[in-house]
DNA sequence: CTTAAAAATAATAATCATTATTATTTTATG
DNA sequence: CATAAAATAATAATGATTATTATTTTTAAG
């Protein structure tokens, strides 16, 4: 059965991820590292991406603008999308509980995880807009 | 100004989203409307359901297998995405209540929609996989 | 019923994020 | 060290979506 060996550049690649909370496309996390791994290969984050993903170890926030969008803060939370500065920004649940909570019909599924996301224009681009209109 | 005319080729996708609740990719919508428009383009397809999707007439489920999946069902409602047969369902909010009630940090922000997606195993399918282990 | 301008479309090419391929390198282990 | 499995680099291929442009359709006015 097929074990999975060390690698310095999958350590790198997830220590990356877990030191931010832009939620990076795959293309940033390349960029960011590639100073320090010369010869880092964007497919080799790709792949280091989508295994992280299957374990849980960091979770998909979607595709925004047409790149998929990763989030190395695992703790339950939603998230923001801005249309206007395409920024995702983190929203925490009231009293900690999950949205599954206040939903029917998903009793006899195995839940994996919740993804909840609200788009609109956040509080920055809402001040921003008004300032302009004076 | 930009005025919008009338189209029936985008009537017609309009009316084929508002048929169904399998929430369809672009690509079934042009299949389903060959047959009654042999001249009908894929591009047309996916700029219409941009225009919907823009207007709120339609809203995206979010890309799926490298697929964006859309909604012509607009009453707030969730969905649960499964992995193993890939189908997408809808759920319904306990107390028709929206999500936001139950979020932190929204209140200076402009909220156009909420996407609330349950990704798991569906409850066939895990009715089905059961079956198979005994 | 024309006619003209604007809008929408068909057909197809281009884009670009992601995945597949394959030869090479690294890791684990005796 | 030697061997086999795993991981990677480099690059090609894929495929969904978007852009382009010539043509057709719609609208409104004469």
């Amino acid at each position: 059965m097929k074990v999975k060996n060390y690698s310095r550049k999958r350590e790198a690649i997830l220590a990356k991820m877990r030191s931010t909370r832009i939620h990076p496309t795959a293309e940033w996390v390349f960029q960011e590292l590639k100073d320090d791994y010369p010869d880092l290969s964007l497919a080799t984050v790709y792949r280091n991406l989508n295994m992280f993903k299957e374990e849980g170890a960091i979770i998909s926030v979607g595709t925004i603008g047409g790149q998929e969008r990763f989030d190395g803060f695992t703790h339950p939370h939603a998230h923001f999308v801005c249309k206007v500065c395409n920024e995702i920004g983190d929203i925490s649940f009231k009293n900690n509980q999950l949205p599954t909570m206040y939903l029917d019909g998903i009793e006899n599924t195995q839940v994996d995880n919740v993804d909840l996301t609200v788009y609109g224009i956040c509080s920055n681009c809402v001040e921003n807009q008004q300032q302009n209109k004076e």
